[in-house]
DNA sequence: TGTACATCAGTGAACGCGCGTTCACTGATGTAC
DNA sequence: TGTACATCAGTGAACGCGCGTTCACTGATGTAC
């Protein structure tokens, strides 16, 4: 454990993305800059330099750590689920909307893609690996409801995608909750899983 | 027609407006200030304040704009397609995604909750008035559904703003298309048509 | 029709703010010998 | 085991930038009489 009185920080990139969670989490995204990040960090405004080359660099590191966390959301709500194709639809679906509800800012992140670098190797091996998750879940749904090939499961899984992306978007911009100071309970995310697989 | 010369500018708030829209299209939505807005308009910085006390007024204004032209674009949709039930969700569907490709920015706007006034009663109307479509075309597919009541409207309603809402979230934030550069088709929006109305 | 005057839109200088960036520096670390 | 030195992480002052905001002002408009 680095003490504070050390010159060099021991761990300073690390302790610069957690100061960033952390001002996005009080301040909002758009508070969120290298100066900002690097006093929250205890640290004079130039260090971040030696990391974070510029905003957009530390943005992506951020935005490979929410995509991370927001597979491990997917995987823990799936797994918590029934093991059936209906089962696996409700947790992803659950597991997409919980993240999006505890981490806003984060998701906000991680779909700006101006703040981005989407050509970095790790943001997109982070992507892809949650991407995973509802592929593997549509395979599922489509080889139950009985279809196969290629573009039938792309179309499911836009549709998939899609529905729960928007429900989780739509939320996040206060559209479903009349007066967000009313602290009003939103409507629930839209029952996919029944009309794709039936009441069973 | 005012001239350049008067001292006086006439229309300056919609010169504003106008100029807002262009910078918006030009620079992004994160490049509007009340400064660039007035240079953009051929007036001093400050002259601004008379009509728009902060940059949320202006904002707000601006998305009421928005719902307007967003209402507009719905509605042409709609009348261009059949009119039937399956015919308008198309239509709406179309729409929807046809102002959001042709106005990324002002999607944006009306859809960043922190930039706007939402207790404005102009903003409210617009977006009701936009949403009013969404409830028109949806009560006439529960009714070709043969569903009845409330809350299987609502229900149905959230599923179909939900999938096209995130559909177009997608594909403004680049999630679709693999390489932004490469200008590849994206995938086509997905069909909730076919699955609520069958083929028919 | 003409004059006086209130109103108000737009001007331009000034202020303080946080930002990214640069740069000479200082202090700690680790390696070569 | 000890010394010299290269490396590099972090410092702190400085710069220029665009921003919102304030304020005394100036010029145009329209209304009262």
């Amino acid at each position: 454990m680095p003490s504070k009185e050390k010159y060099h920080h021991g761990d300073l990139r690390n302790a610069l993305l957690a100061a960033a969670q952390d001002i996005i989490a009080e301040r909002g995204l758009d508070d969120l800059s290298l100066r900002a990040v690097a006093t929250r960090a205890g640290v004079s405004h130039a260090a971040p330099a030696h990391h974070f080359p510029t905003l957009k660099h530390l943005m992506t590191a951020l935005a490979v750590i929410a995509f991370q966390r927001f597979r491990a959301t997917l995987e823990e709500e799936i797994s918590r689920a029934p093991r059936t194709p209906k089962g696996g639809l409700a947790g992803a679906g659950d597991g997409y909307v919980r993240f999006s509800r505890e981490n806003p800012q984060l998701f906000r992140l991680m779909f700006s893609p101006s703040r981005l670098d989407w050509t970095d190797a790790e943001l997109q091996a982070a992507g892809r690996a949650a991407y995973a998750q509802l592929t593997d879940i549509c395979a599922a749904v489509a080889e139950a409801r009985g279809e196969s090939g290629p573009e039938r499961l792309q179309r499911l899984q836009l549709l998939v995608w899609s529905s729960v992306h928007g429900y989780a978007q739509l939320l996040l911009a206060g559209q479903l909750t009349p007066y967000p100071g009313l602290a009003q309970e939103p409507p629930p995310r839209p029952d996919l899983e029944s009309l794709l697989l039936g009441d069973g």
